[in-house]
DNA sequence: ACCTGAACACCGTTCAAGT
DNA sequence: ACCTGAACACCGTTCAAGT
C-alpha cells in the first residue's frame, strides 16, 4: 500500500489526459482527484487554484510549438500553433481562457513574429495572427463537439473540411501584407 | 402581491444585465433566478438549459451589428462587430462558446462578406475575419479583467491601448487581400 | 400556462489534523 | 512535505405538485 506521490509535472500530464477524455466542461478538480486516487484537497497543495492548474496545462499545450526561426515560412509556423491547440480536446479554449495571466503564450507569438521576419514593427501583426488562430481553433473544436453529439442540423457537413480553407484564407492575408512590406 | 411574469425576451434582457454586473463565471441560473425573484426551476419553463439561454443571449449581443451592405467599408463593419462583442462583459466568450449551434452568428458573417464585396469566393475570408475578431475580443476582455483585479504584472499597461493597433493590423491585412483581388 | 418546493448529483475551496 | 477528512457555500437540472 505505498501511497503514490505527485509533483506538478505529473499532475499536469494527467490533467491533459483527462481533458482529452472528458472535455473541459467535465474536467473538475474532484474528478481529477478521483483519477489520481487522492482527495480533492490534495491538489491544492500543488496548485493554488483550478485556474492556476489550467494555466500550467495551457503552457504545456503550447510547448510543442517549435522555437522561433526566421527561416520558417509563416504558414508552417501558423499551422504548428494551430495543431498544438487542436492536439487536445478543448485545447484552444483552455489556452484562450487562461491567456491573460500566461507567460507561455509568448512562445507562440515569438515564433510567429520570427516567421514574419522578426522586425519589431510586425509585432502587432504577429499578435493579430495568434488571435486569429486562437479564435479559429476554438470555433472549430466547438463545431467538432456539436457535430459529434449531433446537436447540429443534419445537413451540416464535417466541420474540418471548410475549416482548412478558412484557415488558409486567413494566414494568406497576413502573408500578403508581410510580403508587401518586405519585398524579397 | 401580483406575481411577475416573464417571457423569453425579458429574461434575456435581465441575463445580459446580470452578465454585465457579475461576469460569466458568476452568472448562474440560481443567481439569475434570485435576481428575477423566482425559483431556479422556473427558468426551465422558458429555456431548455443554461446553454440555450446563453445562446439566445449571444444572438442578442450580435443583433446590433448593422444589416449587410456592400458599400460599408470592411473596417467599419469589423469595428461594429467588435464593439457589439465588447458592449457587455465577457460578451465575446458568450458568443464564442455558444457559436456552434448558433444561427445568429451568420448575421455578423453576412455583414462582413457584404463589406468584402459580396462575392461568394470571399466567404472563407469573411469567416476568417469573424474568427479573428472573436479571438481578439475574447483575449482583450480577458486582459481587461486580469488588469482590473490586478492579477497581472505591475508593469502591464492598459490593455486597450495596444489592442487597437493589433485590431487595425489584422483588419488591414484582410483589406489588402480583398483589394488585390478586386482592384477598383 | 407558468411557477413552487424539494430533491439529486454534483461543484471549488479551506483548514485542522494526521503521517 | 504531502495528504486526509470534514465542512462550507455553492452549482445545473428534474419533477411532482400547485394555481
Amino acid at each position: 500500500m505505498t501511497s503514490v506521490r505527485y509533483d506538478r509535472q505529473s499532475i499536469i500530464d494527467r490533467t491533459l489526459g483527462l481533458l482529452d477524455d472528458v472535455g473541459l466542461p467535465d474536467l473538475s478538480m474532484r474528478r481529477l482527484a478521483t483519477e489520481l486516487d487522492v482527495q480533492p484537497s490534495a491538489l491544492y497543495w500543488h496548485f493554488e487554484s483550478k485556474q492556476e492548474l489550467l494555466g500550467a496545462v495551457a503552457d504545456r499545450i503550447l510547448l510543442t510549438v517549435p522555437d522561433p526561426d526566421d527561416r520558417t515560412p509563416l504558414m508552417r509556423t501558423a499551422t504548428a500553433v494551430r495543431d498544438a491547440l487542436l492536439a487536445y480536446r478543448d485545447g484552444a479554449e483552455v489556452v484562450l481562457s487562461t491567456y491573460a495571466l500566461r507567460l507561455g503564450a509568448r512562445r507562440a507569438q515569438d515564433a510567429l513574429l520570427a516567421s514574419l521576419g522578426g522586425e519589431p514593427e510586425d509585432a502587432d501583426a504577429a499578435d493579430a495572427i495568434f488571435e486569429f488562430i486562437l479564435g479559429h481553433a476554438m470555433l472549430l473544436q466547438q463545431r467538432m463537439h456539436a457535430h459529434s453529439i449531433g446537436a447540429v442540423a443534419a445537413d451540416a457537413a464535417d466541420p474540418t473540411a471548410q475549416a482548412e480553407a478558412i484557415f488558409t484564407a486567413g494566414i494568406r492575408a497576413f502573408e500578403a501584407v508581410s510580403g508587401l512590406r518586405h519585398p524579397s
